[in-house]
DNA sequence: GTTAGCATGTAAGGAGTTACATGATTTT
DNA sequence: AAAATCATGTAACTCCTTACATGCTAAC
């Protein structure tokens, strides 16, 4: 029922799944993966890893029991890693289209584990996350039209703005849907995570 | 002391600048003004209403005193206007750079409050926000450079997107930056905020 | 006269940060 | 062996949203 921190629950399933990891690595991974700006704290990590590890998602190296929480005594490396419950957990997020799944820090996370799914949630996620935007543009233009008249040059200037970057990005997964689509095509449900990483795409 | 919420207040005191007005009112406006997604609550608006009528820095129509806790009674509209307290306390924090003067939402509410400044003001801003966004593209290039091997195509494409977005904010903010000294050449100190409302810039 | 929308507020709680408190390991 | 950095955790607090509760005013 925490609808909100759904997104950092995946975020940690998804980098778990990559490899089992301790705390401080996640964070410092987490960081990278929300966007760098924004240094997630350990007042928030901990309590959420806590949390998983009593919802059985996870387990913690050095006491495999469900932790009952209380710490064994010593204090070090807790080295965490999905249960087959945290995996199954994982993929249904992944798949899901939840209240969060197409907001800005939902679809960040969600792309940044792409590696880790196949083509068909691939676009569904894309697909989700355009028709998100495109919501947002057309709220975005009926206001512009509603209040043309009673706003000032600024203001005005900072919407048309705002509208061009939604705009770029939905230029943006426009590009990325073609590119799927296409290596859906050639290779059904595998992973081609292994294209050249300088991605000359020209227009 | 509440370093955070300074932004909403910072609205809130811009927006009385224009006109007086009553809560509800005030609301819409401050949905407009800070990007239209995102809509500010009641519970977020009435408290802080409250709190900076308790500082002196607004005035509550019907009830002119200093609003001593107790409602009169009746339950209508409350017109708020500012007080030469609150002008004060608006001209520091539009020319002030504080730590919450250049961030996303900072910025934002301070440019949309631009026809009411002057030229230096206008300029100290925008170009406070440049140099915070050419940190942050440092940043992000810089840890670019130092994980490029161990991500997979996916993560360094949104990382490549997410720099590309931050570039076209500064390259905006270069533009404006240029359109304010042209007009801070002609007319020193004057309001250039009538310009022609469509804008044709043809770049 | 009743529905719809205007208008004001409060209480509870979610989500996260800061600041604190502690201990282990590596580097110098 | 001191300093730096790795590592884990908790408590208090902030800011905001949701959900609720209330009453006024215009339209039909």
């Amino acid at each position: 029922m925490r609808s909100r921190s759904d997104v950092l629950e995946l975020a940690i399933l998804g980098l778990l799944q990559d490899t089992p990891m301790h705390g401080y690595e996640l964070r410092k991974r987490l960081n990278v993966m929300l966007g760098s700006f924004r240094a997630l704290s350990y007042g928030s990590l901990y309590p959420a890893l806590r949390s998983m590890a009593d919802r059985g998602l996870i387990t913690v190296a050095g006491s495999s029991e469900p932790l009952p929480h209380a710490l064994s005594g010593k204090r070090s490396r807790n080295v965490y890693e999905l249960t087959a419950d945290g995996k199954e957990h994982l993929a249904e997020a992944l798949t899901s289209s939840g209240p969060t799944a197409w907001d800005d820090e939902g679809f960040d996370v969600r792309f940044a584990l792409f590696a880790q799914t196949d083509v068909e949630t691939r676009l569904r996620i894309l697909e989700g996350r355009r028709t998100r935007l495109a919501e947002r543009l057309d709220q975005l233009r009926t206001s512009a039209a509603r209040t043309r008249e009673r706003v000032d040059e600024y203001t005005l200037e900072l919407h048309r703005h705002g509208l061009e970057q939604v705009e770029r990005e939905v230029a943006w997964l426009d590009g990325l849907i073609d590119r799927e689509r296409d290596s859906g095509r050639t290779s059904k449900r595998r992973h081609p995570a292994s294209r050249r990483t300088d991605g000359s795409e020209s227009s």
